[in-house]
DNA sequence: CGCTGAATTGAGTCAGTTCAATAAGGGTGG
DNA sequence: CCACCCTTATTGAACTGACTCAATTCAGCG
């Protein structure tokens, strides 16, 4: 029973923001070490998710958001007639639901795609917080214009590129974010099913196996299962930015 | 000359908040009164841009945010390559420049689609008012947060929707907003070319073209260059939804 | 070790594109 | 005010990238 307890205060004491591998990634990345206190105070720390389990679902009441610390989620919106838009991957470091503080709710469900904890930050808290520490508030208007940008790449791709380039972009940018987060940016494990790259690149299952399959036959990259490997990431990129079509430019 | 000097005071009059015929839908929505002049007087008038001109352009070091008064943009984001994408319309009340903040320059560029008046709002001046003034920062976050969401419907948008339910999504997305500001929700007139609407919705200028005149034979609209009339809303409406595909359910 | 969902591969189809040609606006200068 | 030019819009015909349908194969898991 006391190496219970040990253990549980153990984890509970490396999810502490000072101690994070993430900090340098994450909200508080830009605060004072006694700032960092303070912030670390407002979270709360939550049992870690299982595969397929929701973090919260659409409609739910918004009152945090949410830091991912390991492992990764995806973002899922049903509309009326039942079909489902999958509309973002989470990976450790980034900021989960920022888009329910406007309507009061959530406006998709987020759910685990492999073993995932992650950190919740009261929204009223963080506000509050946010006004005493303007390297917070600063970071937090960063972190939800960086998504905004990052929405209008994805509507490029998703009215401008190929299927070829969709795959393509998607695992640079994979690619690009295991890297920043200190892991190889040339072999990674994909946490997403072929359905659910499908569904957020806006392609058929069949076509993300077939042009994976063509990508291999090219030597760009290995695939086993959700196993990848970038064999020539120059290619790579190429192909992500070929033949750009001419789409009548305002 | 007095009569020159007595007119341009009067315009500086009118671009006030207190009396802003706006101000229930722009930032300031919340404040009260007294807060109002506060954030008034952070606020920069600037002269009317005449159609075509940019407001700024993409690479430009961010300083502000801007509100539109009146007249309507285009953001227009320009890759390597030189093709160019749309990925927003501004009408009045709505804030054009926070995908910005993050990189301390714009990410694209916004051009004015005819005679068109903003509101400068300094960031930094915002940043420090939003710390005195909670509801300022409230709205600031809302507004940032309905963006991320607009942008999520508009990806769905992209990647489920066939043109037709495209171009009804958009007329009536469009309606609405004139709804909201007080305009007819059934007449109105489109300040941006077809091979804009064409560009922002992913699909050629003359498929925009084709389906318009479609949608005009089946009495959903009438159309008379970039006049619209909207004849049978719940038509428009069934015509944005229908036969919605099922491509691969997360 | 067998079962069930996930992934791959093939064949045929179609929505929306491209290419092309014509018509309609909308400024501008005489 | 009108004629001209150039941009914008419409319409037609042919083509094609990605989808759907279908049939295996593979992998993870009880």
């Amino acid at each position: 029973m006391p190496d219970i307890m040990g253990r549980h205060r153990a984890i509970l004491n490396e999810a502490h923001c000072q101690t994070c591998s993430l900090s340098s990634l994450c909200l508080p990345l830009a605060l004072e070490l006694e700032h960092m206190d303070q912030f670390d105070s407002i979270i709360r720390r939550r049992a870690p998710l299982k595969k397929g389990e929701p973090l919260f679902r659409q409609g739910d009441v918004f009152t945090s958001v949410f830091a991912v610390r390991s492992g990764s989620l995806k973002q899922v919106t049903t509309e009326g007639n039942g079909s489902d838009q999958l509309t973002n991957f989470y990976l450790p470091s980034e900021l989960v639901g920022l888009d329910g503080i406007n309507e009061a709710t959530y406006p998709g469900s987020i759910i685990a795609l492999e073993t995932t904890t992650v950190c919740e930050i009261p929204f009223d808290r963080l506000d509050l917080l946010s006004e005493q520490l303007p390297e917070l508030r600063g970071q937090l208007y960063r972190s939800m214009s960086k998504e905004l940008r990052e929405d209008r790449r994805m509507m490029r791709l998703l009215s401008r590129k190929t299927a070829d380039q969709r795959l393509a972009s998607f695992l640079i940018t994979l690619s690009e974010r295991f890297r920043r987060r200190g892991y190889s940016p040339y072999s990674f494990r994909l946490s997403m099913s072929r359905a659910d790259i499908g569904n957020y690149l806006g392609l058929a299952v069949e076509t993300v196996s077939r042009i994976l399959s063509r990508f291999q036959s090219q030597k760009v990259v290995a695939v086993s299962g959700r196993e990848v490997n970038v064999l020539d990431m120059p290619a790579l990129i190429a192909l992500s930015e070929e033949e750009e079509q001419e789409l009548n430019s305002p």
